[in-house]
DNA sequence: TATTGTTATACTCTATAACTATA
DNA sequence: TATAGTTATAGAGTATAACAATA
């Protein structure tokens, strides 16, 4: 003789349940965001989080961050550039970035070796592993960018690739 | 009797110092970022940290950061609100908003109180010394939103809103 | 003295897991 | 059982300070 309650989820729970999910729903649809909306730096911070999150996902069995692709890219094409000069470009501090070289080192993607002619610096070079996984996590970034595209009208891509340039600009200091 | 080298930076010491700058400048020019400028995940990381960079230097002595400022906001445009609404917004684990919660209070913007009808819920309000602090750093907001107005022309505000809009949207899930 | 880089330490933001209280 | 919230803990990512090596 079946309980009056059971534990499978029969209609009238499902019901419930996409009732829970409209009343939810309904509950963000009423939420009031003031000014928040219009402010650009609200917007960049939404879309920015959006994107790193989907990436983050993506790139998860790699093992690799989105700053490290950045780092790999930059050092493929500038290879046995400084420490130093990466630390200007992305505002980073030297120990800051010392922490990141140690760590992709550690896992064989690049490698620091000392320059020959003024031993303070060492040139930084990616390691045959380093070129393999920059082309894989490339893959994973140009599949993400074309996905923007889908949501973009010819020629919009590059409009706001070019405001948010300017946008950096501006607070680059 | 002046030793030759002396503490304060005589003319030599300028000179090499504004060289040194030359070159500097110069070895950043000479970087190539290969496919980075293109990609729009890229440019909104760059953008972003340079928005929030600014914003944190002119935030610094009010000890509230540009996420506390959202949830301020939020706080302020719908009253008695609940932590779970804003963790469904801000795709934010419950614990994390937790902690937000109770550094915002400890630092007497907030109350939070035991809803009536539901004992499980707590009814989020600005103090009114949240009110007083949320309308000092709008301020800096806006002024901050008014210098981004300076590199934008007259309709590009709106079409970079719209834009980030549809990437965040694109990824939110 | 100035520059490059490393290490120790700490702070912020975030998540996961285990928990309590309530429904 | 499900939901809201808290606490403990841990892992990124970052900075500051002190240091060593080199110029």
């Amino acid at each position: 003789m079946p309980s009056k309650r059971t534990p499978i989820p029969g209609p009238t729970a499902k019901k419930a349940k996409i009732a829970a999910g409209r009343r939810k729903a309904q509950d963000l649809a009423e939420v009031d965001f003031g000014k928040l909306p219009g402010y650009i730096g609200y917007q960049l911070r939404q879309a920015q989080s959006a994107v790193f999150r989907d990436l983050a996902r993506t790139l998860r069995e790699t093992g690799v961050t989105p700053g490290e692709i950045s780092l790999l890219t930059m050092l493929k094409g500038n290879p046995g550039i400084k420490s130093i000069t990466l630390t200007r470009i992305y505002q980073l501090d030297k120990a800051t970035l010392s922490l990141s070289v140690k760590a992709l080192a550690k896992r064989g993607l690049i490698v620091s070796t000392r320059d020959a002619a003024d031993n303070r610096y060492r040139a930084l070079e990616l390691t045959s592993e380093g070129r393999a996984m920059l082309q894989r996590v490339t893959r994973s970034i140009e599949s993400q960018e074309r996905a923007m595209d889908d949501v973009l009208k010819p020629g919009e891509r590059g409009r706001l690739l070019d405001l948010l340039n300017r946008i950096s600009r501006a607070f680059a200091r």
